[in-house]
DNA sequence: AGTCGCCATGAAAACGTTTACGTTCCGCGC
DNA sequence: GCGCGGAACGTAAACGTTTTCATGGCGACT
């Protein structure tokens, strides 16, 4: 049904290796007899059919994403991020989202064969060896994707390095006991972020204090978490969510229990979601440049796709920044 | 380098033929072989390369989505709707968005060609001979995108009978004298959330009172439309932007200009984005169903591909709703 | 003027599948 | 005992490109 290279071919009086040719821009092929192929192309609106080019060509033009189901606003970031780069070069993107457990991953990596050229994934049940069994060969960057050695290039936000200046922050500011609120146990961002508030507490000769409540990066967890912070004693002056929506969760409960924040105790959150400085008092917070680890990623498998594959592996760290609002600083900026 | 059927074929002692049957479930091969023929494919680590795959079958078990640049909660939004459905098909997701200008798009249109069973389109620039001109013969929906007649099958949000919903509601709360802030001049969900405030006005014998200012769905303008209102003799009792970024920008100018909201001033919103409900007070908007707007786009194109193509164009209109918060109702619900 | 070489062009192979069509073999009914 | 049907399997065509290689023509150089 569709118009093929050889209708256009036949309709110009040529063969279809110069119909390539001409379409392609190849060499080989007289600017006349390339203007009228154009023009016959151009009438028949024939547009070349990807699969059959990338089956010999060995290549799609298409990078894999393959991610977790994330909170909207880091999704939504990232993606952006990955899909800005990936139009400066020309490439498409293959959207694969949502994997609730290692099987529904592995089946989406294996129908990522022969669609793409390279692939991003962001998976939390990643391990090396699943990623070993289950990685079609193909040029692999690994983003917030825990993994050991070399055996892949990653990009990771620097959770470690956030959460200390976080605390630090903290403590500056006059804080003494800064509790901190965990996420999923085996996120390995959270287990990083706390990493870093213990050493940050320690470096502070505050080891002692350090005080860690469970919660699930959800508000209601964050909700559920203040109230037992309160009921600690001595109360803590600080606490320290590990994501911001945690942190908002915190802003309510202490709303509701007449706390005063920043006057009775700050509160910190981290990620830098675009909410946190719309509610009130703004939310202090860990800025993690979502999108540019997207763009990052994109950039350097490109690359390794340039490369044909063989490039040495590489890991990078991207850094945070910590934003200082109304919520751990009376009087500070309100934006 | 990548290994192929003809591997497995080699390696199984049977022929290609044999290995597509077996490992497609056909008939026509008996159970011990297919039995030995899915261990040899396994333990190769055989993956079919699906570019030859649907360059015979003529499906990608793709669909492609030509998105526009959004503002983020409702791209997000949109794109988490889709994949949903779409998983639930076992259908990949090409994603193609933040096209600038038209040219561009047609680019990202013909890309598509080959790569994907159908289409999902939502592009403010597209109008109906544009469509025409760019389209791959392929099975479309397009989603709030203004096209007359009956040529595409089309999903659009209700934006007349939300904006009638929400000037009735402001009304019915007492409010007389309600200024309209539009968004881009050229944007038809825009155009049709004013058709409803002007006639929502004329039911209410309240035509005289329509007042429009100029907006772009930023907050910056919603700041500044809201500074013209107030200069406006007499003042308005209400204002109702476009979309919920004006609204916040609102917020902001008579939070700065010491005007009581909602005592002095209303404010309603559109869109209902998740930050509606944090800020203070909480904003009164119109709630749009967008992942809803997503799933059931993708739903319906599904059913076109299944339906080889051969189905009556539709039209769907998504409901939407008024969620009323603090900004219209004194001590309404603060969530 | 003849030969050499380059350039435009065409024919055909190749990419990795699926599937229509043959072929072989076996069992069963007459 | 012979033929027939069906099941299991193989052969090869087909999908729509790109690319290698062959071919022919024409100009330039000796």
């Amino acid at each position: 049904m569709s118009i093929t290279i050889k209708d256009v071919a036949k309709m110009a009086n040529v063969s279809v290796a110069s119909v390539s040719r001409a379409l392609n821009g190849h060499t080989g092929v007289t600017a006349e007899t390339q203007q009228r192929i154009r023009e016959v192309a151009a009438r028949l609106r024939y547009v070349p059919h990807s699969a059959a080019r990338s089956l010999i060509t060995r290549r799609t033009q298409t990078i894999g994403a393959l991610l977790p189901d994330l909170h909207d606003a880091f999704f939504s970031e990232l993606i952006r991020g990955i899909d800005l780069a990936a139009r400066a070069r020309g490439l498409h993107l293959l959207l694969s989202s949502s994997h609730g457990d290692a099987d529904e991953a592995a089946t989406a990596l294996r129908a990522m064969q022969g669609r793409v050229d390279g692939l991003l994934v962001m998976s939390p049940h990643a391990d090396a060896s699943f990623l070993e069994d289950n990685l079609p060969t193909l040029p692999t960057v690994l983003m917030n994707t825990q993994v050991k050695g070399d055996r892949f290039t990653s990009f990771d936000v620097d959770n470690y390095g956030g959460a200390q200046a976080m605390v630090h922050h903290l403590v500056d500011s006059g804080r003494k006991r800064i509790v901190f609120i965990a996420g999923p146990e085996a996120n390995h961002d959270v287990q990083e972020r706390e990493r870093g508030y213990r050493d940050a507490l320690a470096a502070h000769s505050l080891r002692t204090t350090a005080m860690v409540l469970a919660g699930d990066f959800t508000e209601e967890s964050g909700y559920r978490a203040a109230k037992k912070a309160l009921a600690l004693s001595p109360r803590p002056d600080a606490v320290f969510a590990a994501n911001d929506m945690m942190a908002l969760g915190c802003l309510t409960a202490f709303a509701e229990a007449g706390i005063a924040v920043p006057g009775d105790i700050a509160i910190a959150g981290f990620d830098d979601i675009p909410l946190a400085r719309y509610v009130t008092p703004g939310l202090t917070t860990v800025r993690v440049r979502i999108a540019d680890l997207g763009s990052s990623a994109l950039d350097k498998l490109a690359a390794m796709i340039e490369a044909g594959g063989e490039v040495q592996n590489s890991s990078h760290i991207l850094s945070t920044e910590v934003v200082v609002r109304s919520s751990s600083v009376a009087g500070s900026a309100a934006r």
